[in-house]
DNA sequence: ACCCGTTGTGCAACTAGTTGCATAGCGAGC
DNA sequence: GCTCGCTATGCAACTAGTTGCACAACGGGT
């Protein structure tokens, strides 16, 4: 239940329209909960419905027309709240996880292939939180929610620098050849 | 698409029940896919279905009765096949990160507690998958299955300390005050 | 003989996310 | 003034995971 809190922080942001949320989520808050165009807009409808955001200005809401929203204060009580509430941590799941711990009962045959591309990919991801890291926080400069936000993105950097070291590792194992027998 | 695969390899590891599978994966496979005994049962029923485990001995199958399962040749077929395969990285979605990014916005009350809580549990875990490791992976006893199985579980190890580390860092930020105005 | 808790299997209905496609408006090029 | 491509919104059908509950078998205890 996490998507509309998502949509509420982003038009706090900023009020927007639903291909432009879109687009923020593909960049921004999409790192840490990305959303297809087609959630975005049917979480948009029910936001409104419920009367925790609404369509700005345009009188005639016609389908290929633009629509921008903005939050009620309905809608920012709701996130306030949602902020402090408690929730359970999901439980994990991990695809590459779960794949390598096949390959130790079936081997690791091809599965270097793939260790690498996500290692290549991950480096992206570390390269492009740095350079916004670069951009946006610079030294001794973070006003009260910068800091948070900043807090936030150190938290991406980490995670990639975790996924970084451990396909690196992982890698050593499955490259290399299994270890000579010892003499018995 | 990753519960057939990873119910494959439980079976692999050692032919089971509904219920037993159920068990195994709270513990060992469950640390990176979990799955609730609904979908186990439906998945057997599917898997054996498509021929690739099938049921052991006991003739009469009935409701209320146990039966086990084991992985034909096609099932092992199949799941040697997807560990080569490649896929790419789901996205992100996380909760925490997300709300944090949420208090920037909205500002952080209520929130410290909800990170304590966090930061308790993955403490939890960690000293759960150290234990394991203590027991399972005594120093330079590695065989080759189970080195791979080892990088996995480090692999859980490292991702509770980054989570650790991080949720330190943001409980500073959050329980702190906000910084004296600087003159100007 | 019967009840009762435990073990084990399963259906049904729901929520969240994905994929593929339809369709309206809008401006530029010819 | 018509077509084409881009922007923008949206429906419908599907897949995966969750929640709540039903019900059969089995092994005591009384």
């Amino acid at each position: 239940m996490s998507l509309p809190h998502a949509i509420l922080t982003a038009l706090l942001e900023k009020p927007s329209s639903g291909l432009e949320l879109t687009r923020r989520f593909d960049r921004s808050i999409g790192y840490f909960w990305s959303a297809t165009h087609q959630q975005i807009y049917r979480e948009l409808g029910k936001l409104e419905e419920a009367g925790l955001i609404r369509a700005l200005s345009s009188a005639q809401p016609a389908r290929g027309r633009r629509k921008e929203y903005e939050v009620l204060p309905a809608g920012r009580a709701e996130l306030t709240d949602w902020v402090g509430r408690s929730e359970d941590p999901k439980p994990v799941r991990d695809a590459l996880l779960l794949r390598l711990r096949a390959a130790a009962v079936v081997g690791t045959e091809g599965l270097e292939a793939e260790l690498d591309r996500h290692l290549d990919w991950h480096r992206g991801q570390l390269a492009e939180y740095e350079d916004i890291e670069k951009r946006h926080f610079p030294p001794e400069r973070d006003a009260p929610g910068d800091r948070i936000r900043h807090v936030v993105l150190r938290g991406g950097i980490e995670l990639e620098r975790f996924w970084i070291g451990w396909l690196t590792q992982a890698l050593a194992e499955v490259g290399e050849p299994p270890p000579a027998p010892r003499p018995r």
